[in-house]
DNA sequence: GTCTATAGGCAGATAGAC
DNA sequence: GTCTATCTGCCTATAGAC
C-alpha cells in the first residue's frame, strides 16, 4: 500500500515518518521535533540524513510520486478492463482516505505558495503524470467501449482529480469516508458505458 | 465581491487581511507580524483587537460565513431558473480563484487536523450550509425540469462542492484558471436538462 | 550516525506607558 | 487604541565530541 514500505534503513524510516504527518498537518504542520520523537532520535540527527527540510520536502515527494508511478504499473499491468483500472486507481485514494490522511499532493497543492520553487514543480509534475494516465485510460476506455463516449478525455482526467483531491478534503473534514464514497461512485457510475447522453437542446 | 467590504474599523481592516493571508498562504501560513506589516501598526495592537489567533481565526471563519451567506441570498433574490443559479454559485468561487486565492473553507479543510476545535466546527457549519442550500437548489431544478433527474439531489450537492474546491487547488497550483473552467463547464452542462442518461446495463 | 549544546530567528502573547 | 519593551517557547540549522 501507499507510503507503507519496509523502511529499512534510517533515512527511509524519516520519510515514512514525515509523510505520515506531511498527510496529515500539512508540510508546515510539523517539525524535525515531531520527527525525532516518533523515531526516538535526537532533532539534530536528521539534519546528517536531510540537512534542509526543503530537502527533506524534496526527498518526500520524490518518492511519493515513484511509489504513485509504481502503483499505476501495477494497474495497467493487473488491471482489467478500462472500467475496472478506473476503480483501481480511486482505490489508491480510498486507502489514503480510511487513514485519515490526504493525497500527499492535495495537501501540498493547498501549501503551494509557502513551499520551495522545487517543490512546487515537483507538484505540478506529479499532477501532470497523473493527468497524462488518466487521459491515456479515458480515451482507451472510450475507444474499446468500457467508458463512456462524448467528454474529452482530458476533461474527464481533470474533473476525475479535482473530484478526488475535493471529496477528501471534505470527507476528512468531516472524519467521514462515506462522504468520498457518496462523491465517487455515482461519477464512476456516470462515466460507465451504457450510459448515454444527448447535447443539451436550447 | 466575497471578501471585498468596505473595511471601515481597525477590526475588520485586520480581517481583511488576514483573510487574503488565509486563502493564499493558510491559517497557519501566517502570523500577526504578517498582518501589521500590511496594516502599518504594531504587533501588539493586534491584540487589542484579536487577544489570541484562535479568536481571530474564529472571527475570520464567522464573518466568512455571514458573507458567503449573503451571497447565497442574492442568488436566491436575483438568480433566475435552477441552472442559472447553479452558475451563480460556480461564479462565486471563480471570482475567489482569478485573485489567485483559494475558498477559506477548502484551505482550512486542508488544515483541518492542525486547527482549534471552534474552527473545526464552524468549518463544518459552512459545509453544512453550502450543502443544504445546493441541495435544496437541485431538488427543485430537477421538480421543475431545469436540471436533469437521476442522481440523488444531495449526491450532486456534494460532488459539486468536492469538485469545486478541488478544482481551484489544483488550477492554483498550475496558476492557470482555465483548468477550473475545464472542469466545472462540462459538469454543468451535464447536469442540465435535456441531457438523459439511462442506467447502466450489467 | 548519533549525540550535546547552542545559535539566531520568529512565533504568539503580556505589561504597562501614552 | 496604539505604542515600546519584553517574555517564553519553538523553529531550522550548525559545531564539534563520541
Amino acid at each position: 500500500m501507499l507510503g507503507t514500505r519496509p523502511a529499512n534503513g534510517t533515512a527511509s524510516r524519516i520519510l515514512e515518518i514525515a509523510l505520515g504527518l506531511a498527510q496529515t498537518r500539512g508540510f508546515n504542520g510539523f517539525s524535525y521535533a515531531d520527527i525525532a520523537a516518533a523515531l526516538g532520535i535526537r532533532k539534530a540527527s536528521l539534519h546528517h540524513h536531510f540537512p534542509t527540510k526543503a530537502d527533506l520536502g524534496r526527498a518526500l515527494l520524490s518518492r511519493y510520486t515513484v511509489d504513485f508511478s509504481k502503483a499505476l504499473d501495477d494497474i495497467d499491468r493487473t488491471g482489467g478492463d478500462a472500467y475496472a483500472r478506473l476503480k483501481g486507481y480511486v482505490r489508491l485514494y480510498e486507502e489514503v482516505m480510511v487513514r485519515d490522511r490526504l493525497c500527499l499532493c492535495g495537501m501540498l497543492a493547498a501549501e503551494y505558495s509557502t513551499l520551495p520553487k522545487p517543490m512546487q514543480q515537483a507538484l505540478r509534475a506529479f499532477f501532470d503524470d497523473n493527468e497524462r494516465w488518466l487521459t491515456k485510460l479515458v480515451k482507451s476506455g472510450q475507444q474499446n467501449g468500457t467508458l463512456r463516449t462524448g467528454p474529452l478525455p482530458r476533461d474527464v482526467a481533470r474533473m476525475l482529480l479535482s473530484a478526488l483531491e475535493g471529496a477528501m478534503l471534505l470527507a476528512r473534514s468531516f472524519e467521514d469516508p462515506d462522504r468520498f464514497e457518496a462523491v465517487l461512485q455515482p461519477i464512476l457510475a456516470d462515466l460507465r458505458s451504457g450510459n448515454t447522453r444527448k447535447a443539451a437542446r436550447h
